[in-house]
DNA sequence: CAATTATATATCGATCCGATATATAGCAAA
DNA sequence: TTTGCTATATATCGGATCGATATATAATTG
């Protein structure tokens, strides 16, 4: 934020800092990049660096303002679709043999998620932006939620034979 | 499942069974509805039911096999946009008193959500289909994560005053 | 009897994702 | 050395989705 960026820069901030809950496509970048300076909300500049060429973004005055206007909306909140959820609403379909397997499967793919985020909150030092810091808490909460969710299942599945 | 439905019908039918975790528009159901006639795993009838015009699916044998076998290859995970998180995220930019209240707004709108949630749990009599019974208990702990969630931040704030 | 809600389908613009294309630079292995 | 891989960097395309809008009839409510 507030500083000078290119859309493969934005990208690699997304990933290390909101990539737990956000993040988005070059196939989205790029235009909307286009689209916000279109509406003078940042500039550009290009640059050529190292042979290679770069267009480089920074935030307008009005882009400043147009953000403080947003952030003082009230948050919005909607209902997230939870993709993994929607073979399990169908798992009855299958004997209950590969229900378990494929939940157990599922587990294997969010532990690494939840391993990541728990790593990089190790690495953090002093408590710096409550608020990042915060979302962080929040994804590892939520895969902690998740695997614990599929195991009581798993669970539940074994007792009912 | 395995029954007729109109578009419509579809809808209704996500509304009270899945749109807690999946939901979709007339936008992507009607032209989806198509596709998979196209495709040949659902087949059409035109109906005039009481005057109204009526277009009811169900679903082929090829559609049912498709449908299998999409069952029973493995649950897929990917990390789910959590919107509410975005303005969180960067809720450092306003004065702790406008972040609070914030945040106390937006618990008020997760309320009614698990309201409703808590609410259709108590509705249900006998112990049915074990898989959509849970995952009507993950929106439950999850929507109740997230209120949690946001009371922890809240009181962190006012502790660092 | 008028207005609103429910039933029912279709389409449009804006937008996003995933894949692909293009090009350069740096580094490591064969 | 040259081949191939990874990183840097941008752009575009097809397919799909959402939210809004349009259309039309039936049923319900005031």
């Amino acid at each position: 934020m507030y500083k000078e960026f290119s859309g493969y820069d934005l990208k690699q901030v997304m990933l290390r800092s909101t990539s737990n809950f956000f993040d988005a496509s070059f196939g989205s970048i790029y235009p909307a990049l286009k689209r916000l300076e279109a509406k003078g909300f940042i500039h550009s500049r290009e640059e050529v660096e190292g042979g290679k060429y770069k267009k480089i973004y920074a935030i307008s005055a009005a882009g400043k303002s147009e953000f403080m206007t947003w952030l003082e909306q009230p948050i919005e909140f909607s209902k997230t679709q939870q993709d993994h959820l929607v073979k399990v609403f169908f798992l009855g379909f299958l004997p209950q043999e590969k229900a378990v397997q494929a939940l157990q499967c599922l587990i294997k793919k969010v532990e690494p998620v939840l391993g990541k985020l728990t790593e990089s909150q190790s690495k953090i030092k002093a408590k710096t932006d409550i608020f990042p810091y915060s979302t962080l808490l929040y994804g590892i909460h939520y895969y902690r939620f998740i695997i614990e969710w599929i195991q009581g299942l798993i669970e539940e599945l074994s007792n009912d034979i």
